[in-house]
DNA sequence: GTCATTTAATTCAACCACTGAACAAATAGC
DNA sequence: GCTATTTGTTCAGTGGTTGAATTAAATGAC
């Protein structure tokens, strides 16, 4: 039996039913310990690590012994300080174990990358060519391409594939099936299908690394909240073609009950406004989607490349192109109104503005601010913080692969059962 | 020290830093099995309890131990069912160990509850009165008494009252206070403060019951998912004179950074439409709300008290009244537009309809409905189900007392500690 | 240069809670 | 009455944590 490319959608195949047998405290523990080990700004020792876990030393020795054992853990070379007393040695995560591969498929590019345990990316291919005209299946052909160089590059720097991700914008069902992509044209493409028949992908290394597809503004979104700076919780919309969003409550992703949460581009702003192809009218799409931004500021038969678009907003609006400061005070108008619904509906105090959006930040932050201390109940005592995404178009495929590797960050027992 | 009055805000004062020690094993063994019984239709045994956590017998048996020692659960006097073998004996909440009590003010009430760990109510008043010209002092006076009532009531019955829970229709903060209820007329109300002073809660049977103070809509969400038939996760509106909603995820609560979310009255539904006291335009409760659609309906002076007001309404849309039947049209569109942009925003799959709406679902279902359908994404493949309240105008007194009781299901360490 | 001091990490007996199997209890069917 | 069947308990065994004692490795005072 060589089932070689297991493959599942969004939801995780049922949590199990949480008993707590008497192996999973060690489970347990391994999580807590390589928990805080990640989270940690500077390699803490395994004293520290006790301290603040409330575990014993001793146990925590235990853990970390078996943490190092499976190439999760190594200890820090120089010794990260000193003050009176025998010097720690210092644990971080370790960057040849395993990896995360990241795939993306977005209307006007591919995406491959590779990032390690430590959240470095190893490896980034990008291959930029409008994916609407091109075939589900082979899009998919040229995605296992891109994946099998990442694989061959990932085994020459001694790293282990423990998983992938793939990102695509449209909604993704329990069986990894993509059901609609209302921008790159796709309807019901069974992915893991298309996937199944593509060597580089299914000949794997050491076991099997299950693929799990996903959309790609949540993904986006778990990558802001691995790269650091974002808080527990926060919206993150990505403002692609279309404009999806992620939302990330106390540190997870929220996914909603069939993983199509943040479908934020259909909300409605004017509820009476302009039909929008979706079936609804006046939703946000049709006044700060990309086409509207570009039509809004004289642009739309200007036939950008989709991957321009943004860039050339950017430098449009640096030079006080009075159409396009328009434009984009409208589009923020817009954003804002919705952000202020989410907002009273969530009490989020932070958004981040991801893809297309972020280098227009400038631009598009006082409008939503100012929508917001107008809407929001409790804007007054709860500023809310509008800040660009810091990965830039890249954060769905590094999102993807982190994901896997957070995966496994937050239940190492898996992995080192494997070994 | 005889700190009389422990009293904390919305958010549990922070968790704790999940280690797990040697004892933790015991204690989340206790929660797993304890919530299995209560979530269990008919008694279960400790074979069946076995079988569907995967623990073994005797573990069962041993934590089972522990539980009926505690009086957090009872043997089922009647055997349950036979078939062949030793009859099994059935494992249901205790009826007389700990119990919770709720408290409630709203604009034109005052009321209290006890609710034993099997949830049923055993005490309830509810002292009807306008409270907007009533001091907020006076107020929580007057609540004292009724939970000084509700105390002794639950004393003669046999029960040990566990904690309280106080819900009111407004912002509340960390430390209990009340920063805002605009229909009550309130700001900035220190809550904890003012009933350190009333005897009748700070005497305690044994050991202190900390309250709990949190939004009204929070605690009615709560009442509507332990009243059971409620699903995982659902949206529930509590349309009083403002408007509420409790957001239900996966089974828990979500309250936002800062405790403040479901504000769904302040949503924008027209952002240009007439101006809310709230500095916004448009929001929906100057669509749905009370005074809106007593306006629309042509009942606008009619003066009739706050809580007449739903009856009211609801017989003379039994009665086919006109103008009712179209004042309840436009507030239900105006709710299916907000209640769309929640959808595509979370991906729920079931709206509860409480508070003054729940008589009104049947008039009420169809607009939010086509809403949704036009404008949800996903409606296609996801159907949403829009259904009433099953606990009434007392949902958010009842969920107090019941968020007392679930906390102990959910963690009956501290419980059995007490001991 | 030596030694007390200090902090880090490991070792080891004790203990707690779960496991698995054997056993006792209680009923139905023959 | 006997067997089959299922429930619940008892008990030795084991994994993993605990807490104290011990070893390790550095600083600083004299």
């Amino acid at each position: 039996m060589t089932v070689v490319w297991q493959c599942q959608g969004v939801k995780p195949p049922a949590a199990p039913a949480g008993a707590v047998r008497q192996g999973s405290l060690r489970e347990l523990n391994l999580a807590l310990v390589l928990g805080r080990i990640a989270a940690a700004r500077r390699p803490p020792s395994r004293a520290a690590l006790a301290a603040e876990t409330g575990l014993t030393r001793a146990t925590v020795s235990a853990v970390v012994e078996d943490l190092v054992a499976g190439r999760l853990v190594t200890e820090a070379d120089p010794t990260p300080r000193a003050g009176a007393g025998r010097p720690a040695r210092g644990l971080m995560l370790a960057g040849d174990g395993p990896a995360g591969l990241g795939l993306e498929i977005n209307v006007d590019y591919l995406a491959a990358c590779v990032v390690d345990l430590a959240g470095q990316v190893r490896h980034h291919t990008v291959h930029r060519a409008d994916q609407r005209p091109v075939s589900p299946a082979d899009a998919l052909g040229r995605l296992a391409e891109l994946a099998g160089q990442a694989r061959a590059d990932a085994d020459a720097q001694g790293l282990t594939l423990a998983g992938a991700a793939l990102g695509v914008p449209g909604l993704v069902d329990d069986a990894g099936r993509v059901r609609l992509a209302p921008n790159l044209g796709w309807r019901d493409v069974p992915v893991p299908e298309l996937l199944a028949d593509h060597p580089p992908l299914t000949e794997t290394v050491d076991g099997v690394p299950p693929l799990v597809v996903d959309n790609e503004a949540n993904l986006a979104a778990l990558g802001e909240l691995h790269a650091g700076a974002a808080p527990g919780s926060f919206l993150h919309i990505s403002g692609e073609v279309g404009i999806g969003a992620g939302i990330v409550l106390d540190g997870a992703l929220f996914r909603g009950t069939r993983g199509w949460s943040g479908e934020i581009g259909h909300i409605p702003v004017r509820p009476d406004g302009p039909p929008c192809r979706c079936g609804g009218r006046g939703c946000l799409e049709l006044y700060a989607g990309q086409e509207a931004i570009l039509s809004a500021a004289g642009l739309a038969g200007a036939d950008l490349p989709a991957d321009r678009a943004s860039t050339r907003l950017t430098q449009l609006a640096a030079a006080e192109h009075p159409a396009v400061l328009r434009a984009l005070a409208e589009a923020g108008t817009a954003i804002g109104v919705t952000v202020a619904s989410v907002v009273n509906l969530l009490d989020l105090d932070t958004v981040v503005l991801g893809g297309g959006y972020a280098p227009l930040t400038g631009w598009l932050r006082p409008p939503v601010l100012a929508e917001i201390e107008r809407r929001v109940l409790t804007a007054a005592w709860s500023p809310v913080t509008v800040r660009p995404a810091t990965l830039g178009a890249t954060a769905a495929a590094v999102g993807a692969a982190g994901s896997v590797v957070r995966r496994i960050i937050a239940r190492p027992g898996g992995w080192l059962a494997r070994l």
